[in-house]
DNA sequence: GATGAATGAGCCTTCATTCAT
DNA sequence: GATGAATGAAGGCTCATTCAT
């Protein structure tokens, strides 16, 4: 077995090495200029080699956006299994999503790169691989929206539903930062964020809570 | 002054007569296959007479885009203006983003196309006046939260934001469409969507409104 | 004779308008900037109209570089009548060239434009007239060398020769301005220049002259 | 080593079927008439293959002028290795130039090109280079004007200086060829230039030499 | 005479992908 | 397995010139 393992490591380590090449180029060129032989530059490789283990540059964005959705599920995962109150814990997923989409404007980007366009990239199955990637942060948000709703932190409520909306809330938000010095000029970015989390928050405890900024 | 007339009704003409190629070319290539060539072939002109009119193909995208903003802050006013209660306006208005994002794709595709990318394309001022058209989308909504605050239909709260807030979030709802065979599998985009709209009507209310479905 | 004195009046009014605009442009723009219908905008005429007065761009670059030669003869000429010795007005001249080449840089660049380029631009009728207006600044440092030599402040010699010697070594000398930050770095441009001029001078009067710096 | 060689030998030699590309098209069509295309096409490559050769258009340029420049060093530096006096080997290099301006008139186009030009083509690197590429031939002339000086066929005289202003004034004169038939057509131009010449060589030794012809 | 809209060939450059070695 | 040279379509854009009005 030593042979095909090595085989194996060796594998996994030049897919390491090019993503690391790809990621390189993401996060000091941006998304809109990252080319192959680029990558192949910072790889240390031919560009024929790194279409031996992708087989196209969406493949390898591919990969860099499912880093991206496993480093933000990472992060909310550590928010879960704190020992706080359900409530809580969405808040500061909450909070998380905007930090991340701060601090990793490039995972975000890939990310973005993906949901926005209307391009059909990849295979069936890729596309259900990486959707999955995303849909296990839907899953762990439905979590714990079901265990406020058992532990009675939240109204009765379709759990997965409302996992869905409170993200895609918070992500459409996110995007409308771009209006930030335009539209939205005479409000800061980071209040309106605020306020809507505040107000998924409150969608999911009942009472009055509209009067909150 | 007839002349005069004349040679302004043939320049407009000319103007519609690009849009109308590059719409074509919207609606039959998508926003990403989009050539100033192409426009020109449909368009039946010279490509230097496209420049002529347009500073730049990205000139050409935003008229596109304010195009759709237009289109759809129409139709959002003809709700507007029905004399109906506020909850029921805001209601049809979160219907209607959902049937022009169907029924006008690829407006839908160009304004999200613009909003998500991190590329910067326009002009300061061009991204102004872009942005201001979707700005009086946002204003007819805060006007409507507003009268509902004013007549009581609605609980006391940040107009302004809470518009940015029901707009984003009917957008990043729109967004995860994309997810709907995937991650989405088990639920219907539509009722997510539906479901969405309610817990933005039910924080404007106020009371016990998270059992709805 | 009113009519057809208004009329040619009325034509060189426009042709002046013309010109201005283009001479606007060459200065603002450079030379390798300027376009018909920049030359237009600036002169607020159709771009049809310039071509009624000129037969191509070329033909505008070619009046231009008259002006330009007729600027540098007007300025040579206040010279030739100073009531001084030949040889003082043959310095002058020669450092009014460097002057003129510093102060009226895009005259100078239109001047080389049509002398370095590979290309024929003109008509022979048109090449001769411009080339004959530099051929009058060339008759009039022949002229003050054959003063020179009548009046023995300068040695006997071909007159007509050296005036071209004495204009293409200092053109030349200018042209190498472009290497003074390269392979000149060591040397100053004007003190190369004045070397020049001083030899050129030495070679008009005899003696032990290359000693001088 | 073999394949390490021959493909080194391969890409040396496609530098080489680039540059004869780019050659016969400045030959034939003339510096202001080159194409990329054309070249890639003259080369029997593909535009993209340039490319990868080359970085720009410009480069393949300066490769040319480079070309040009080397090819005049090389012939002056056979003079300069010839057993002969000092003014010798002066008035041959000026005789050289001329012939060399003559029968490779198109390296004379390109290096005329760029040092007449307003443009800037080159980045500070690329300029250098080209540069100093001219500069060797200025501190051959400069040697061997040291040379004459120490060996007394010249008088003394700040050789650096006198190095730039000989080749420029030649460079000068060569200009001028262009109103041969013009302002100068009373004269001849290579009788011009080399009276020029003699007067070059005159003003390094002395003496009363005006009056040659 | 004056206009300015229309042209379209042409420009330089990029880059995902392939394939012979 | 790895290479990297070669490709060539495609892209956005410019501009001197023409011509119907």
């Amino acid at each position: 077995m030593g042979i095909k393992e090595r085989r194996a490591n060796e594998k996994q380590a030049r897919l390491e090495q090019i993503l690391d090449g790809a990621r390189e180029m993401l996060f000091s060129h941006g998304i809109d200029n990252i080319s192959m032989s680029g990558i192949a530059k910072k790889a240390e490789l031919g560009v024929g080699t790194i279409y031996f283990y992708f087989q196209s540059k969406e493949e390898i964005f591919a990969a860099l956006q499912e880093e991206g959705l496993a480093l933000f599920y990472h992060t909310i995962q550590k928010i879960h299994i704190c020992p706080i109150a359900c409530d809580e814990k969405l808040v500061r997923i909450g909070r998380a999503f905007y930090t991340f989409c701060r601090n990793h404007k490039d995972y975000y980007d890939v990310i973005n790169y993906f949901l926005s366009s209307s391009k059909i990239f990849f295979t069936p199955d890729l596309k259900n691989k990486i959707d999955m990637s995303g849909g296990k942060i839907l899953d762990l948000i439905q979590q714990i929206i079901e265990q406020g709703v058992a532990d009675n932190t939240f109204k009765q409520t379709d759990a997965k539903k409302y996992a869905v909306y409170f993200f895609a809330a918070l992500h459409g938000v996110m995007q409308l930062k771009k209006l930030e010095k335009t539209a939205l000029a005479q409000e800061n970015h980071q209040t309106i964020y605020e306020f809507s989390l505040a107000q998924l928050m409150a969608g999911l405890k009942g009472g009055n809570t509209c009067s909150q900024t």
